[in-house]
DNA sequence: CCATTTGTCTGACTTAAGTCAGGTAAATGG
DNA sequence: CCATTTACCTGACTTAAGTCAGACAAATGG
């Protein structure tokens, strides 16, 4: 099984390789050098800061310099000194190269729809649902998900913006806890997702009782959800949980929150009287481990 | 939808050469230029025919040969004349070239498990299953369909091939028909479905009257099935009928067929009764175009 | 207001990757 | 058995892609 996972990973690459290597040549179709192209496409897609373009690109900053000169003799890209920063350059197509900008895009398309083209209908729509799930599924792969100190700058990011989910969401509002004294951070677990450094999601548990562990403050941000997030930091919670000898764990929610009790009782959490003096939750779960 | 289609492709294509390039630079990682780690990697994995392997690569020559001194210098290869012909040359790997080469496989291995792991196992099964999908329709994708004269090589080497299947999958055995005359020729519409220039499936249309078309031949090569060819080969008979004026097409089958008449049903086609006097055909069907 | 940092640029270099024009020896076809 | 083809090789070259050290001017922080 994980063999196979693992082979069926690798022919995709190679596969899928083959196939957009033959696609990029196309780029390299118009005569133009690839970097210079991807860089002309770029910056057609909006990207007008140079600096940020650079590190997006990851490329040597003379280097980079040179594909822009380059640029500029073929009168294609414009560069103007920033408004705020005379330091810093903005990046802007010609008419020109407004046009080889459109002849690239329209090649990019005449590619993929060529590809299309030679399937029936039936097999269009399922290679293109197949292709969001792995688009989808690689995008959720990039999440990384690590033990985190709850007084961090990135875990306070977290919690702020589930707080003013909170307070958006709840009937009532809501007004977070104040700090937990230094004992409970101790005791506490603490998950923060990132997307490339950039916390995207949280989630905490810490001892209830003597085996009974408590699930809160998980939250995802709204530009990844679908992805699974959530249930990933759940799993940590939950083995963390087992790891530290708890039998049992629970969590509180309000009924506003209709998605996160779905995927509670999906993951096997059954409802159970309150248990806490918690004013904002109407709904008490506990899963056993 | 087209446009969406065409997005989804674009989209698919840039994230998977985003991830794919990461890849590959995990080659580079173990200190030696990517052709010649690719090159080692395809020699390990059993190309052991020089030119066969300079011919799927697609490279030049002089540079082959040049990667392969390099190779040789590294003490990685060895090339050796080949048995039946002492101008060309065999690769093998020496002991230090297995070792190199189980030590690529590991690190493309860990990899693809890497990706893997940062994904619940919900999510992994969900991954494996849509890039098995996505590699199968591409694979689909590659194969073209195209207009054949019914004499020609290809077209022979099909109908070879279908008759021999026939044979052996009929409880009767089966002889083909004697060849039809120029005149039936001329009014036969023969489709040849090609992999990389190898003829993988064919199919033809023949009128039976004066609008009922009748569809005989429709063949698979085995490497191909499961990737919707036969469809694609009715779906673009059944428009050429339609072109042709046909208002119904025909087609008869044996009984040992099974998969061949549920693609039928599937497409539309309604068991009518014998309309023929072939002696291997024991159901007939027909669609309302 | 001055030392330092930041954003961009130029010049001099390297490496990978590939092309092209021949050259040699074995095989092959009439 | 000889002219031609085939399979591989070498040497001389090119181009894309990138690295690195340093220069310069604007911004910034104390």
């Amino acid at each position: 099984m994980e063999r196979e996972a693992i082979d069926q990973v690798r022919r995709f690459n190679r596969l899928v390789s083959q196939r957009i290597g033959a696609l990029d040549d196309d780029f390299l179709a118009r005569g133009r050098p690839l970097s210079e192209a991807r860089l002309l496409h770029e910056i057609g897609s909006g990207h007008s800061n140079l600096s940020e373009l650079r590190e997006q690109l990851g490329l040597d900053s003379g280097y980079f310099a040179r594909l822009l000169r380059s640029l500029e003799s073929q009168e294609l890209v414009e560069t103007r000194a920033a408004p705020q920063d005379a330091r810093a350059r903005t990046l802007h197509l010609t008419a020109r190269g407004e046009e080889e900008f459109a002849a690239y895009e329209g090649l990019s398309d005449a590619a993929a729809d060529n590809l299309l083209q030679s399937l029936s209908e039936t097999q269009q729509n399922r290679l293109t649902t197949a292709m969001a799930e792995v688009e989808r599924l690689l995008r959720a792969a990039k999440i990384s998900i690590a033990l985190e100190d709850p007084r961090s700058a990135d875990a306070a990011f977290c919690l702020g913006e589930y707080y003013a989910e909170l307070d958006r969401r709840f009937d009532s509002g809501f007004v977070p806890d104040p700090d937990a004294p230094e004992e409970e951070y101790r005791q506490t677990t603490f998950l923060v997702a990132r997307l490339k450094n950039n916390p995207v999601g949280c989630g905490m548990l810490r001892p209830l009782d003597h085996d009974i562990g408590e699930i809160k403050r998980v939250w995802t941000a709204a530009s990844v959800r679908g992805l699974g997030v959530a249930s990933r930091i759940m799993d940590r919670l939950e083995s963390a949980a087992r790891d530290q000898g708890c039998k049992r764990v629970r969590l509180d929610t309000n009924g506003t929150l209709k998605e996160a009790q779905a995927m509670y009782r999906k993951r096997g959490y059954r409802e159970i009287p309150r248990y806490n003096d918690n004013p904002f939750a109407q709904h008490w779960f506990e899963k056993t481990l």
